[in-house]
DNA sequence: ATAATAGTGTTATAGTATAACATTGTCATA
DNA sequence: TATGACAATGTTATACTATAACACTATTAT
């Protein structure tokens, strides 16, 4: 194997180094424009490293705003399974792991009788500091 | 009040009859080539009509597809909180109403004690017909 | 050594969505 | 019935998000 997940590769270190600085959710063009004075000039630089960071679990993606944010777990190597709460007045994301969550959705089937090996759930709402 | 949910307005009417009929999630620049026979030309004109049917609940947004989707429900207009099952190989989606998960993911609080108003889940897996 | 795989650099372009502004339609009520 | 408030429309331009394609380099297992 070329790429272990201790061993990240270059471009792959430095935007994970971004996000994790950040402790919110980023958009990928941010990340580009404060990268280029590490060298990463272009966008499929940046969505390359992305991909791979959510492969490995190091990142996700929040779907509902384009933006990415490094994982606040330890289990998400594993899982494949994220649940995020989003504070609509402020942005303010959190990964939430809850376990009983986790592997009661695991056991949802649809009305077909599908099963999943992954899935992403995004709450809205208001977070304390913005709920008056 | 100049617009009633059960009065729809020109565009979204057009817009709503389309994707109703489709089944399935479509984009929203297919629907836009499709209605332009209809008179709608330009993107804004669909984006708006699509932000006021999923206010309104008829039709739900797939973030992880950028795509929009019929509701398959009835009680969507109420509730604003949608959940689905995504199949990755031939793109089947299906809305999971299933009450005793609506009831059990409006209970969950984030570690900070967050509450939620809203939520959007979306299962990943392999559809039976895809399943082998 | 070398083949297989992963990663990089680059240009161009595809795909998704909104800003902004002028105009028209709808409807409650004064 | 006119008028004010709001919703919707039409239009052009542009912003934002993401990938295709191709040439090249690095890493590692055998």
């Amino acid at each position: 194997m070329a790429q272990k997940q201790e061993n990240l590769s270059k471009n792959q270190k430095i935007v994970l180094d971004y996000i994790e600085k950040a402790n919110q959710p980023l958009k990928a063009y941010s990340i580009l424009f404060n990268v280029q004075k590490k060298g990463l000039k272009a966008p499929p630089q940046v969505y390359r490293a992305l991909d791979k960071l959510i492969e490995m679990g190091k990142i996700h993606k929040i779907e509902s705003r384009n933006s990415y944010i490094a994982c606040q777990n330890s289990s998400c190597q594993l899982e494949k399974a994220t649940a995020f709460s989003i504070c609509e007045s402020c942005d303010k994301v959190t990964e939430i792991s809850n376990h009983s969550l986790s592997k009661y959705l695991s056991n949802i089937k649809d009305k077909n009788g599908m099963k999943f090996n992954r899935y992403n759930l995004e709450f809205f709402g208001l977070c304390k500091k913005c709920k008056v």
